[in-house]
RNA sequence: GGGCAAUUAGCUCAGCUGGUUAGAGCGCUGCAUUCACAUUGCAGAGGUCGCAGGUUCGAUUCCUGCAUUGCCCACCA
């Protein structure tokens, strides 16, 4: 067998390795070896087609592969799906900014190039991410890739479409959005975000009331005051018209009285805007008020107006204050006043509400033959439907958000993504405000006829990742309409409801909401069984990563400097579910470390095996062997169990640490430093080696499979079996080894007090009748630095925990450090004195723990007793 | 305004259903270097577990309040 390097260099392995599994065809469930009863998968969240992968995409990738890898080598038929969203808003702003530095806008394109020009950017995309998917190790099936935009999943979206429409679950109605005017689009609730602003409040004189808005801009027609029914002040305006004076004129205004105004809120009076405001639009509805547009879809005012028609709202602000003082209509001015701006989550434009034809789906409508509505379907699924979410605690969340759910509007004025599966006919001529049915088709294709024009808009880029756990796997077609739950085919019947769902937290509502949503519905079955949500990785400072603060971590960086199974096991080891990851390259340069002193663990055994090839030991795994060999099966079994249990409990971080532990401070600081002394292990360290790479294999899977390749193994590592443990009893090894452990490190220790070269052997006497110490000799010799034989008088050693004494030929001298451990020891002989003095603790504690107090006391005075 | 989380060693974090003289990694200190690995080994120092009450024989662990930090939801009167 040749050499291996001394040190493990991933990138002469990683792409060569993935290559080889790539080829083998394991990845796709079909071509797994052995039988597979019982499916596993897992769909892969698409990432978006908007350029590269980051940190946040690594963490989710390493995840899944760790569950993944896991129940291929369980033995499970295991599918890891992947995909991407072509994520229409994000993807069609970055080819705009592309085309804006040419000084160009969509519209100078035309929707047909444009989209040509989107979709090229989306395949280059495409292969980027491919790579990057490919560069962190992820056993996706490449045969099953999928794309939001693809023809079947584009069939599914207008299925989708048009089953809800025809349940009346999808309307098309006039209401007040969020628009925003850079995008030129709708938005959806929770697509907005707020930031905090300080911005002037003014108070103006309004009739008989004062008003306080941030927004003068919009208050050109409001012609309604509204004051709580318990005002006092103004009871007697109540019901009342008349002329008020106003920005450009006099209006007319009433007052109605309405609950919803609050009397301590500034002076408990307001009048409503209803096309620019949300509240006030459901007032107006209530109320039967007009809807009057005052700012159009570029964030310009309307005709309305008046002199100021034409101006941006935002801009012509100051002018109409001041208008409205030179009319001394103003009260004051508060400076000071903090709001919540709420701007486009994609590009941070202030979002301008406005009223707008769009399609909305209809959250709080029952459906038709199910007696429930789309949101008590998606709260039941968690409630009782057996979707189990980790951690604990996103339940609440979860269902405080689908509580609050309003209707979901999903029309979208861009034109990258699904078009909006809707015909018009233009003959038929409109009724004013009355949708006229015949005017309309919804379906799956275009209606034979030239009249028939499609619906401009597209889909919210949400409604097709809605269906991505069924249309990837093949729906429409392979599911069976009927009236009960649909007959299921093929990938999805063998695949669907997948496994888990593993993603971050922070699109529980945008993504996992609506694919419960969707799939409760059209499947009539949960798309998952458990959600995994993954923590934030942020920087040592605990601040989000990104471009503006330059404080990002690249995962290909990385990857090149430490491998990507550093990178992986830095994201799995230490994080908490839901718990931000504060991730640097301190850390991953640990786990570097960890992966090679893996490959050096298996360059000594492997040297080992080379060495004595011809005169292999018979001896038998787990049975006889020495003391030490006991106590690493043992060990091993160990492992493997708590291993085994913490993946099955998603307790990732937890599983890691503890191998870690094992293969780092067990199998190399103690074992295998017996080996050298303790002959004929060949065949012991080699199925302990195996037994570890399988182990290993989910979280590192590259070093994992390299180190199997070079011990000469036919078969990929990938495939093989996941260990079970013996549990055979080995009461009392433990014990012993432990016993040996404690020995050696207090010689070490008084050693290391005294300065002794570590290089020197001192001759040593012991005395003891502890069979196992007096049999495991030879390791406190060679492990110590110590010769057995003479007597010696002079530096003692007593430990309490066995009846033995241990001398070594240095000087006595209590150092400082000893009176430091006498005092402590004083103290907690003290203390649990009282504790065992203490008449209520003896009758109310449990006597197992009364008993375990009083051992520990009695040891405490051993160890002074044996100390001074 | 409503809700959720966090607060444990210099740093990053474990610590499950209350009983440990409170743990890990990094960093730090001392010693070692042709021995699988300096991406190493051995040994060590370092914490009144945010604050104040309460429950309990016993609280880092449970409860209440407070403080600080972060996040989510609501809201431009």
């Amino acid at each position: 067998m040749k050499e291996l390097p001394k040190a493990y260099e991933p990138q002469n392995y990683e792409d060569q390795i993935y290559r080889s599994w790539e080829e083998s065809g394991y990845f796709n469930p079909d071509k797994l070896p052995g039988k597979r009863a019982k499916a596993f998968s897992i769909a892969l969240p698409p990432p978006n087609v908007t350029g590269k992968l980051h940190l946040g995409h690594a963490s989710m990738l390493s995840y899944q592969d760790i569950m993944i890898r896991y129940h291929r080598l369980k033995g499970d038929k295991t599918l890891w799906l992947p995909g991407m969203d072509h994520a229409a808003i994000a993807t069609q702003n970055v080819v705009e900014k592309e085309l804006k530095k040419q000084g160009q806008t969509r519209h100078d394109l035309g929707r047909e190039k444009f989209l040509a020009q989107v979709n090229q950017f989306a395949e280059d995309s495409k292969v980027i991410i491919r790579n990057q998917l490919k560069k962190m190790g992820s056993s996706l099936d490449w045969s099953r890739e999928r794309f939001t935009l693809d023809e079947n999943l584009s069939l599914a979206v207008r299925t989708a479409f048009t089953k809800m429409y025809d349940d009346g679950l999808i309307y098309r109605g006039e209401r007040v959005v969020n628009w925003c005017t850079r995008c030129q689009s709708t938005l959806a609730d929770d697509e907005v975000e707020y930031k905090e602003e300080k911005a002037p409040f003014y108070y103006f004189k309004y009739g008989p009331v004062v008003i306080g808005t941030a927004r003068p801009e919009t208050k050109f027609s409001d012609k309604t005051i509204i004051v709580h029914p318990k005002d006092k002040r103004y009871k007697d305006l109540v019901g009342q018209e008349f002329a008020v004076e106003w920005i450009n004129g006099p209006v007319k205004a009433q007052v109605i009285a309405d609950p919803v105004a609050e009397m301590e809120l500034g002076t408990g009076a307001m009048t409503i805007t209803p096309a620019h405001s949300f509240l006030d639009f459901e007032l107006a509805q209530k109320y039967r008020l007009p809807l009057e547009k005052i700012i159009d879809q570029n964030g310009n005012l309307t005709q309305l107006a008046g002199e100021f028609a034409g101006q941006n709202a935002l801009q012509a602000r100051a002018g109409i204050v001041k208008k409205l003082q030179q009319k001394g209509l103003v009260e004051k001015i508060d400076e000071e006043y903090v709001h919540n701006l709420s701007v486009c989550y994609r590009c941070g434009t202030p979002i301008e509400p406005l009223p707008s034809k769009q399609w909305f789906v209809a959250v709080n409508k029952k459906i038709p033959g199910r007696g429930k509505t789309l949101k008590q379907l998606a709260i039941e699924a968690v409630k009782k439907g057996g979707i189990k979410i980790i951690p604990d605690r996103f339940n609440k969340t979860y269902f405080q958000w689908m509580n609050n759910l309003h209707d979901w509007c999903v029309s979208r004025q861009i034109w990258y993504g699904h078009r909006i599966p809707v015909w018009y006919n233009q003959k038929i001529k409109k009724t004013k405000n009355q949708e006229n049915k015949a005017e309309i088709y919804v379906g799956l294709e275009a209606p034979k006829g030239e009249e028939w024009k499609q619906d401009e808009d597209t889909l919210d880029t949400w409604f097709s990742s809605g269906l991505w756990t069924f249309s990837t796997l093949g729906w429409p077609a392979s599911a069976s309409a009927s009236a009960g739950k649909p007959a299921k085919t093929g990938d999805l019947k063998q695949f669907h409801p997948t496994s888990v769902l593993e993603t971050m937290y922070d699109i529980l509502f945008f993504w996992v909401a609506r694919m419960i949503i969707m799939s409760c519905y059209f499947m009539k079955e949960i798309p998952f069984k458990t959600v995994y949500l993954h923590a934030m990785v942020k920087d040592k400072e605990g601040r989000k990563m990104s471009k503006s603060l330059g404080n990002g971590i690249d995962p290909l960086a990385m990857i090149n400097k430490f491998g990507a199974d550093a990178l992986r096991l830095s994201m799995i080891i230490g994080a908490t579910p839901g718990t931000d990851l504060r991730l640097y390259e301190e850390k991953i340069a640990g786990y570097r470390n960890f992966v090679n002193k893996l490959w050096n663990i298996s360059r000594y055994i492997l040297n080992q095996k080379s060495k004595t090839k011809n005169k292999l030991a018979r001896r038998s795994l787990g049975v006889g062997g020495t003391l030490a060999d006991r106590w690493i099966l043992s060990e091993l079994d160990k492992i493997i169990a708590a291993t085994t249990k913490n993946i099955e409990e998603f307790k990732f971080s937890a599983a890691g640490e503890e191998l870690y532990e094992f293969t780092w401070n067990k199998l190399a600081d103690w074992y295998l430093e017996i080996a050298k002394i303790e002959e004929n292990k060949e065949e012991i360290l080699l199925a302990i080696l195996e037994k570890l790479l399988i182990l290993w294999h989910p979280f590192c899977p590259f070093v994992t499979e390299a180190i199997w390749r070079e011990m000469g193994k036919k078969t990929l590592l990938m495939v093989q079996s996941w260990p079970t443990a013996k549990k055979h009893k080995e009461r009392g090894v433990e014990k012993d080894f432990k016993l040996i452990q404690e020995i050696i490190t207090a010689i070490r220790n008084s050693r290391s007090e005294r300065k002794v070269n570590p290089k020197d052997t001192l001759d040593c006497s012991i005395t003891t009748a502890n069979k196992a110490v007096r049999a495991n000799l030879h390791l406190i010799e060679y492990l110590a630095k110590v010769k057995f034989g003479q007597n010696i008088s002079g530096h003692k050693i007593h430990l309490s925990k066995a009846d033995l004494a241990i001398a070594l030929p240095l000087n006595n001298n209590v150092a400082a450090g000893n009176e430091a451990d006498i005092a402590n020891l004083k103290n907690y002989i003290k203390s649990q004195e009282q504790k065992l003095a203490n008449q209520q603790f003896l009758s109310k504690a449990p006597s197992a723990v009364v008993k375990a107090e009083q051992e520990k006391l009695l040891q405490a005075k051993e160890r002074l007793g044996k100390l001074k």
